[in-house]
DNA sequence: TAGCCGTGGGT
DNA sequence: TACCCAAGGCT
């Protein structure tokens, strides 16, 4: 008789998981709260240069509480995902306000915060206090819908309802914090997406999906979406003193994040610089293009370039703006596509643009 | 509940 | 190239 599930992946994790993790060392509960916010759809090689800034700046919950919307923005540009930070930093000043400071042991306390739902809350009280809870990521999910071979895309409630139900049934009562990594680490290192290692498997014996020689096609893919391509026209805004940047909304795309000014038609474009400054030169046809891919459609950006002969002054009332300079760094949030042109900018060139 | 929210790597 | 999707949550 096989030993179970968990006794198999334990002694699997002692000797092949991951144990120097930044978040691990040493394993605060604010750190792994953050770790667990910013491993959420992001991949752990991705996530962990940006931990370590982000825990050096912002050392503890206090800090992050104290500290404003735009630099905790700016610790996250090029991360993704950006209502993760905005909801983090919310998520700080209510513990500061309603918990004493210290993160909430609760699950349903925890989940109330803001950006946690019921995996990361799960995530954290295990990683953090080694409660015996079920997560179901990414990884978890692939492990679990090969092993029963469970059918259908996980996405759908009654495939994720299924997934939950085996997630709880496998939970040990102890090493609650080394049995949730040792289920992330399993999925990432052997149980991948493609090509898995079954052979290196600490449960492959009773894995169905191996049984019956379905691995590669569990867990089913996504259904297929139409992709679109959004055009939007951006003003490229020359003074003396950089380039216009202004502040976006709090929610949508790019949320909070500062950007080239934009508009849906060109007309609308010009007629707003224009209306502010008669002086600004348009420098002629759409110089450059953004083009850029997110989940859901393609952004074809059209930049219009402008030309202030001298320093503005002055803010438009209502609106919120910078002149970017590439030498002084803004400790404001810029989107990656956008920081990228930006830099680009800031180089000299021969003008032929790519 | 299904669409939205970023970016980069793998195939 | 064009897709999939990764330590999900919010509306």
């Amino acid at each position: 008789m096989n030993s179970s599930f968990a006794s198999r992946l334990l002694a699997w994790f002692d000797r092949h998981g991951r144990h120097e993790l930044p978040w691990q060392h040493p394993r605060t509960a604010y750190r792994v709260w953050v770790s667990e916010i910013m491993l959420q759809q992001t991949r752990v090689e991705t996530v962990i240069p940006y931990f370590t800034a982000f825990v050096d700046r912002f050392p503890d919950l206090s800090a992050l509480a104290d500290a404003p919307i735009d630099e905790v923005l700016h610790f996250w540009s090029g991360l993704g995902y950006y209502a993760r930070a905005r909801n983090l930093h919310r998520a700080a000043r209510i513990v500061i306000e309603c918990h004493r400071g210290q993160l909430p042991q609760d699950p349903a306390a925890l989940e109330a915060l803001p950006g946690i739902g019921r995996s990361t809350a799960a995530a954290i009280l295990a990683q953090a206090y080694d409660r015996p809870m079920a997560i179901l990521d990414g990884n978890v999910r692939r492990v679990l819908a090969r092993h029963r071979a469970v059918d259908g895309w996980p996405g759908q409630a009654r495939v994720a309802s299924a997934l939950w139900s085996i997630a709880e049934s496998l939970v040990p009562e102890s090493r609650a914090a080394d049995y949730t990594q040792a289920m992330m680490d399993l999925g990432a290192l052997v149980c991948t997406r493609s090509r898995p290692a079954c052979s290196r498997c600490p449960v492959a014996g009773d894995c169905r999906a191996r049984l019956q020689g379905r691995v590669a096609e569990l867990p089913a893919p996504r259904p297929g979406r139409a992709m679109p391509t959004r055009t939007r026209w951006a003003a490229l805004v020359r003074s003396p003193a950089g380039i216009l940047l202004e502040r976006r909304a709090p929610s949508g795309i790019w949320g909070g994040l500062y950007s080239l000014p934009e508009a849906d038609e060109r007309e609308q474009l010009v007629d707003r610089i224009t209306a502010r400054w008669a002086e600004a030169r348009e420098q002629g046809a759409a110089s450059a293009r953004i083009a850029h891919a997110f989940s859901h459609y393609r952004l074809d950006l059209r930049i219009l370039e402008f030309r202030l002969p001298t320093v503005p002054w002055g803010i438009m009332e209502g609106q919120s703006t910078i002149w970017y300079n590439p030498a002084s760094s803004n400790a404001v949030g810029l989107p990656a596509p956008i920081a990228r042109f930006l830099r680009d900018q800031g180089t000299p060139h021969d003008g032929t643009n790519g």
